[in-house]
DNA sequence: TGTACATCAGTGAACGCGCGTTCACTGATGTAC
DNA sequence: TGTACATCAGTGAACGCGCGTTCACTGATGTAC
């Protein structure tokens, strides 16, 4: 039951916006009275919550399955596999991208409890494989040795910060290049989604590949 | 009149997102009765056009008078100018950045004719600037050369299409790198507006000048 | 085996609300003769 | 100068709608004695 009504929300959220998930609708389609539905949740902002929480589940469940389908002695090649999985969740489920990854709901506050740990599972596991590249010997030290030189204090501070939050074994330098990193790849796939990326690049497929492997160059693999 | 409609409806854009601009709200704000706002106004979708236009228009607004105001014999410092202040207008107008550039308002299709046109300004600007710059031979070769090798047919022909479309006066490759670098500096704009850059790097300033610099290298400039 | 009772999923009417849009209208202002 | 008329910004009531949430309830199922 619980499952039905979250799979009900979920299609409203991808045909009508988060503004379009309504306890009614939810409701009829469930074929239920609507104050049965508070049985199972206990107001409107309920349910969203458990729509964002699923939503960065699965986008990073999907990240989780491609990097362990990927061999796990080609480290850059994981990392590969893992930023394709995060754009192509993303471009197969733009509505629950939107609510995550979007503009924030207005007159919702999302319980920080519940999802900031979700929504942190790919970057860290990125960063994991980043890692152990890195303890490999497999990066650049020159590019490393650049991307030092321009850090200031403030953002350096500020990565630092990050790494011992996130338990990030990875020297500054690095954790800079792989957020880097990341802005480009995050930022690509919301233009992407968002439909501000179609009227520049023609095949996105093709195009979002170059990027990945300059992006590889931006890690120092 | 239609001024103050307008102010009004941009301030509950402001508070209260797409979904809060609501035709009673203008109307008591204005102090006026509704009806008397369709002598303004054919309706609602109309008056969320108005926004929309307003929100591209304000912000190209801001592109050129950076550029404007930039040395014009300093083609990479006016570059700079122009995608700073391209991410400062956003940052200090997210409302309207995110009805702009956000996820498409459901149930509510713009009206190419009307957006189009301002929607691509900034952009246009940018890669005028760079035209200048390749024409006097600023851009690095290498450079140039690496990004062709990164091409494949169908990217390219795409690149190609935008170039003529726009009347872009560059060789493809140029195309490629100003949109990697459009990519790079409207990606991290949008994480930075939507709330995903926060938890990434501390202060989003010191790092979006960081981004810049490193820019200007992608650019080959 | 039979009865009293608790549990609990689900009902349906009602509450008060705000919305976009339409309609017949009012009343001031300006123009034509 | 005075009168008839058109224009036009604005009024206010009404329409039909959908929403979130509450409330007293029903009726089947299971449990205790």
């Amino acid at each position: 039951m619980t499952e039905a009504i979250l799979r009900s929300a979920r299609a409203q959220l991808e045909s009508a916006g988060v503004e379009g998930v309504t306890l009614r609708e939810v409701a009829r389609d469930v074929g239920i009275a609507v104050s049965a539905l508070y049985r199972y949740v206990d107001n409107r902002d309920d349910l969203i919550t458990e729509l964002l929480v699923e939503a960065f589940t699965d986008h990073a469940d999907a990240v989780d399955a491609a990097v362990d389908a990927a061999d796990p002695d080609d480290l850059p090649g994981a990392i590969v596999a893992a930023l394709r999985a995060y754009r192509s969740w993303s471009v197969q489920h733009p509505a629950q991208f939107g609510l995550a990854f979007g503009a924030p709901v207005p007159g919702y506050r999302a319980p920080a409890g519940r999802t900031i740990a979700v929504a942190v599972r790919p970057g860290s596991r990125v960063m994991a494989l980043y890692a152990r590249a890195h303890a490999a010997g497999l990066v650049d030290p020159d590019v490393l040795e650049r991307r030092a030189a321009l850090l200031d204090e403030g953002t350096a501070a500020g990565f630092a910060d990050l790494a011992q939050r996130q338990s990030y074994a990875l020297p500054v330098p690095a954790v800079a290049l792989a957020v880097d990193a990341f802005v480009r790849v995050h930022g690509c796939t919301v233009m992407e989604v968002f439909g501000q990326l179609r009227p520049l690049v023609s095949p996105a497929d093709a195009y979002f590949e170059t990027l990945l492997t300059d992006t590889l160059a931006t890690l120092g693999l």
